[in-house]
DNA sequence: GCGCCGGCTTGACAGCTGTCAAGGGATCTC
DNA sequence: GAGATCCCTTGACAGCTGTCAAGCCGGCGC
C-alpha cells in the first residue's frame, strides 16, 4: 500500500517542520524576553529585538504574525514558567511552615533574580488596560496567576488545617500588590527588598488563613 | 522716589505673566490628562494632545521644557487633587464606622468615576521602571499615596481604640493591590467590581488594624 | 498712537517604526 | 544531481514622532 506509507512519510515531514518551527519560535522569542525586559514594550522596535539575537529583523515577521504575538507569545512562555515553579513548592511541601518558607523565598528570590522580566510582565498588563488586542491574553495569564496563588493558600490551610477567610481574587491582589511593591524598590535600588518581601509573604500567609 | 514705584511696577507686571504662565500651564496640562488618560503615554503624541485643546501642537514646547514634564505634571496635578479627597475623608470622619464607610464609597466612586485617569497613573508609574527620567517624580506621587493611606488606617485604629498591625508600606501594598485589580476587572467590563472593592476595602481596613 | 514683546502658529527636520515584497542560498526530496 | 521548498536577508515603503526655528499677530506699556 504505497499510499498509506507516503502518507506517513507526509505527515512525519510535516510534523518535524512543525517542530521546527515551534523551536526556532521559542528561540527567538526567548530573544525578544531579554531585550523588551531590558527596554520595555513601547521602547522596544523589532529591530531592537532582531539585534539581540543572531537572526535579521525581517524573520521575526516569518515567526509571528504581529509585534503583539511576539510580545504576548513571549511573555506567556516565561509566566507559565514561573508558574510551574510555585506549583513545585506546593507538591513538594509536606507541612505549612515548609510551603510558607518555600513560597516566601520563591518570591523573594525570583524578585532578586528575575526583576526585569517581572517589570514586563506589569508593562505588559498596564498597556492591555489601553490597547484591546493585549487584553484576553493578559487576562488568561493573570487568571493563572490567580489560580496559582490559590493553590498555594489552599494548601497551606489544608496543611494547617484551617480555611481560607478571603476570595480567590482577594488573595491574588494582596500578594500581587506586595510583589509590585517590592520591585519598585528593588529596582530603584533598595537592596533590603526582597527581605521584606519574604518576611511580609509570610505573614500575609497567616493573615489569609484563619483558624477554622 | 521713582525707582521703588518702577521696580513695584515690574514686580506686578512679572507675577502677573507668572500666573498667566501657570494658569496656561495647567489648562494644558487638563487636556493633556484627557488625552493621555484615553490612550496611554506611549500611544499619545503630542500633536494629540494638542488637537484635544485648542491649541497648536508648537505651544506644549512654549510652556513644557519636554513631553516627559508635561506628563508628569499632569499625573501630579490629577493625584495631589486625589489626596486631597481622602484627606478630607479622613478630616471629617467622627466614628470609625463612618471612616470606613466614606473611605471605601470613595474608592468604589473614585473607579466607577475615574477609572481612565487611574490607569494612566498606572502606565505611568510602569513606565518609570523602564524609563530613568520618570523614576523621581513617581516615587514622590507614590509616596504621598503611601501617606494618604496611612494616614486613614492610622485614624481608623486610633477612632477605634485600636493600633496598626501591619507597616506603612504593607498597608498601602495591600490597598494598591485591591484597586488595581478592582480597575482591571472594571475596564474589562465587570459592572460590580466597584461594589467589590467597597467590601473588600471595609474588610481590610478591619486586617489591618489589631486591637490593641 | 507707536513700538516692543510675549504668545502662538506654521512648517520643516531627521529619525525611527511596523510591515512586507523580492530575492538569494541552503537543504531536502525524489 | 536536479528541482523544489523552506528559511532568511535585504531593502524599501509610508507614516508618525519629538523637537525647534522662523515668523506672525495682538495687546501691552509708555
Amino acid at each position: 500500500m504505497p499510499e498509506i506509507a507516503e502518507r506517513r512519510n507526509r505527515d512525519r515531514i510535516a510534523r518535524r517542520q512543525v517542530d521546527r518551527f515551534a523551536e526556532r519560535r521559542a528561540q527567538l522569542a526567548a530573544a525578544a524576553l531579554q531585550t523588551l525586559a531590558e527596554l520595555g514594550v513601547a521602547r522596544t522596535s523589532l529591530r531592537d529585538i532582531a539585534q539581540n539575537s543572531e537572526f535579521s529583523h525581517g524573520v521575526l515577521h516569518y515567526y509571528f504574525s504581529d509585534k503583539i504575538e511576539l510580545i504576548t507569545c513571549c511573555v506567556r512562555q516565561y509566566k507559565a514558567e514561573c508558574v510551574k515553579r510555585y506549583d513545585g513548592i506546593v507538591a513538594s511541601s509536606g507541612s505549612p511552615h515548609e510551603l510558607k518558607q518555600g513560597f516566601a523565598a520563591l518570591m523573594a528570590a525570583t524578585l532578586r533574580a528575575e526583576a526585569k522580566m517581572h517589570r514586563l510582565w506589569y508593562d505588559l498588563r498596564t498597556q492591555s488596560l489601553f490597547d484591546e488586542t493585549f487584553r484576553a491574553d493578559v487576562e488568561e495569564i493573570d487568571q493563572s496567576l490567580e489560580r496559582m496563588i490559590w493553590r498555594i493558600v489552599s494548601k497551606y490551610a489544608e496543611l494547617a488545617g484551617a480555611s481560607v477567610v478571603v476570595s480567590k481574587a482577594a488573595a491574588y491582589a494582596f500578594y500581587d500588590g506586595l510583589f509590585q511593591h517590592a520591585l519598585f524598590r528593588h529596582l530603584a535600588g533598595d537592596a533590603g527588598a526582597a527581605d521584606v518581601l519574604d518576611e511580609n509573604v509570610q505573614r500575609l500567609l497567616d493573615s489569609v488563613v484563619g483558624s477554622g
